[in-house]
DNA sequence: TAACCGTGGCT
DNA sequence: TAGCCAAGGTT
């Protein structure tokens, strides 16, 4: 029986019902696949339904502010990704009349969709032969055919996606993508796979030779930034406070934040008060109180953030601007979000 | 092209 | 615990 017969029969018997997957409508594919880069879908399904319910076409989508949408992804990480997608859908509604591109060249063109989206929606909602690589893949194809090279090099790239676009089922392209993935889901998972009750057992490389533990192969591991960060949350007597937007190439792209000084140690209150940008924020008398006695380590896949939380209690000030009951509807990282569900509010 | 971009679950 | 990894993409 050839690859992906023996692959879809395994589908057919073990997938998971899954929303998107009662649809073709590329709009709602094309959001199931943003969402679910690098997260796990047990992560993304609530967004999945949100979005779904709050945008269910482009077009509503298109008219949202870009602020509004990152607010419904709060939580869900790589805000690029909302970013991207919101510039996509008023590209898609205002300059293609609300219609989804249908072939993959034409797909991979949009902002925030590679080759992996691309062949997704191109096989799911219109047939196209493209096969997808995501981690599914490299894992059951590095161990089903005992290959060793780096899946993050770039030859490693290539040559998976040669295989795995050898390996479609071209009649069947979008079952077959799915089915790999949920193969390497739920069954040649990375740790503990069930290569006991594999239908491949018969024919895998990595199982034959005992290879199974080390593959895939991956190269190069990254390196942890620490950095110390100075939330500076504000009270002042007519409860209200400030958040600025963050701009620029880093980290929470759009998303708000307490005035933040950053230091290159843990710094107590002394030294707080003797930074200039404290002093220029804070030119009359402040009442200062440390609200997290143990610094907060928020861990980012590149960043370790050591993060205190100030209490600023003034009289009023004029760039203080956001009443305190309105905080909630700013888009804002996990790190802030989770300081304000502990933070005892006082109107 | 290597570095960067979030969050959460698992071992 | 500390590291890995999850339906990747951009610069």
């Amino acid at each position: 029986m050839k690859f992906h017969n023996k692959l879809i029969y395994w589908y057919l018997q073990n997938k998971r019902t899954l929303p998107w997957r009662q649809t073709k409508n590329p709009y709602f594919i094309w959001l199931s696949e943003i969402m679910l880069q690098q997260t796990r879908v047990t992560q993304g399904l609530g967004y999945y339904l949100k979005f779904t319910e709050a945008f269910p076409t482009v077009f509503n989508l298109a008219k949202a502010n870009e602020s509004t949408v990152l607010k419904m992804w709060q939580g869900l990480g790589y805000y690029s990704r909302a970013r991207n997608l919101h510039y996509t859908a008023k590209y898609i509604a205002n300059e293609l009349n609300g219609k989804f591109p249908s072939t993959f060249l034409e797909i991979i063109k949009l902002k925030g969709i590679g080759d992996y989206t691309a062949s997704a929606i191109a096989s799911i909602c219109f047939n196209e032969p493209t096969a997808v690589v995501d981690g599914n893949v490299y894992r059951v194809l590095s161990r089903y055919f005992g290959i060793s090279t780096p899946i993050n090099s770039t030859t490693g790239i290539k040559e998976f996606k040669a295989i795995a676009q050898s390996l479609i089922d071209k009649s069947q392209p979008g079952t077959y993508n799915q089915a790999i993935m949920d193969f390497g889901a739920l069954h040649c998972k990375p740790q503990n796979p069930l290569c006991d009750s594999c239908p491949f057992a018969n024919s895998c490389v990595a199982f034959e030779k005992n290879l199974v533990k080390e593959l895939p192969v991956k190269k190069k591991k990254i390196k942890v930034r620490k950095r110390y960060f100075n939330f500076l949350v504000i009270q002042t007597n007519d409860y209200k406070t400030i958040l600025y937007e963050r701009e620029g190439k880093g980290i929470w792209q759009g998303l708000y934040q307490f005035p933040l000084i950053e230091s290159e140690k843990i710094i107590d209150k002394k030294e707080l008060i003797a930074n200039k940008k404290f002093t220029d924020l804070f030119p009359d008398e402040t009442t200062i109180s440390l609200h997290n006695k143990k610094q907060i380590v928020h861990k980012l896949s590149h960043q370790h953030l050591y993060t205190q939380f100030w209490i600023v209690e003034t009289a009023s000030l004029k760039n203080a601007t956001i009443s305190w009951k309105n905080i909630q509807e700013f888009p804002v990282p996990v790190l802030i979000s989770n300081f304000l569900e502990d933070f005892p509010l006082k109107n």
